[in-house]
DNA sequence: CTCCAGGAGTGTA
DNA sequence: TACACTCATGGA
């Protein structure tokens, strides 16, 4: 019997935790904070947030954008991403998180996609972790093992891929992405290719 | 010291 | 459509 990449990926790391946050809110800031920055950093910000009483969107949308930047610092990018989530703060101050996600999944990820600082990862990952819809992500990594099994592809076009592929799965979803994080944290770096799972699937994918 | 991390926006050809 | 450039801190 032939398994399948993700049966593998299961196999060599199991179930994981991903994307621990204790409101919907804190994720899409999450989401933002993490683009190009490592994970540890953003946590520094988050616990820093919490810390002030920062992490909902009224509080968040009544603080200065300065006060803001010195929080978010540790996470780089810090200009940029400290006018980008009180932006995304106060349009849900207006917009309750509740009903913007009751919206049609391709209304909601169009509208997701008109917030400055949200592009097509960022508004999947708010699909998938915050508003529960299944939405396939697309990382760095993920193009990084598409690259590997000879598959070329614009967002779009590799999300299709994956998506056709899997059952239109929540969790599945989740897992996938988690999974193909933590392999490429662990292979996808100075020619450890060659020792993946993904290395051994050429030719059968 | 160098390199780069779970991107996105803007400008140019 | 296809790149190049910019944004920025912190850890290996």
């Amino acid at each position: 019997m032939i398994k399948t990449l993700y049966q593998m990926l299961v196999e060599e790391f199991g179930r994981l935790k991903w994307w621990p946050a204790d409101t919907d809110f804190e994720v899409i800031v999450g989401a933002v904070l993490t683009q190009q920055t490592r994970w540890d950093n953003v946590e520094k910000v988050i616990a820093r947030l919490k810390g002030a009483g920062l992490m909902s969107p009224e509080a968040m949308s009544n603080v200065p954008v300065a006060e803001l930047e010195m929080i978010v610092k540790p996470a780089g990018f810090y200009r940029q991403k400290a006018r980008r989530i009180r932006h995304i703060a106060e349009y849900f101050g207006r917009n309750p998180m509740e009903e913007v996600f009751m919206l049609p999944d391709k209304v909601l990820r169009s509208e997701m996609l008109k917030l400055p600082g949200i592009g097509n990862e960022t508004a999947d990952c708010i699909l998938l972790y915050a508003a529960g819809k299944p939405s396939f992500v697309i990382d760095a990594y993920t193009r990084r093992m598409c690259r590997c099994l000879g598959i070329e592809g614009d967002y779009h076009e590799l999300q299709e891929m994956f998506e056709a592929a899997l059952p239109r799965d929540l969790y599945v979803y989740r897992q996938y992405h988690a999974l193909i994080v933590e392999h490429g944290k662990r292979y996808c770096l100075k020619k450890k290719c060659e020792s993946c799972v993904v290395s051994k699937l050429k030719g059968i994918f």
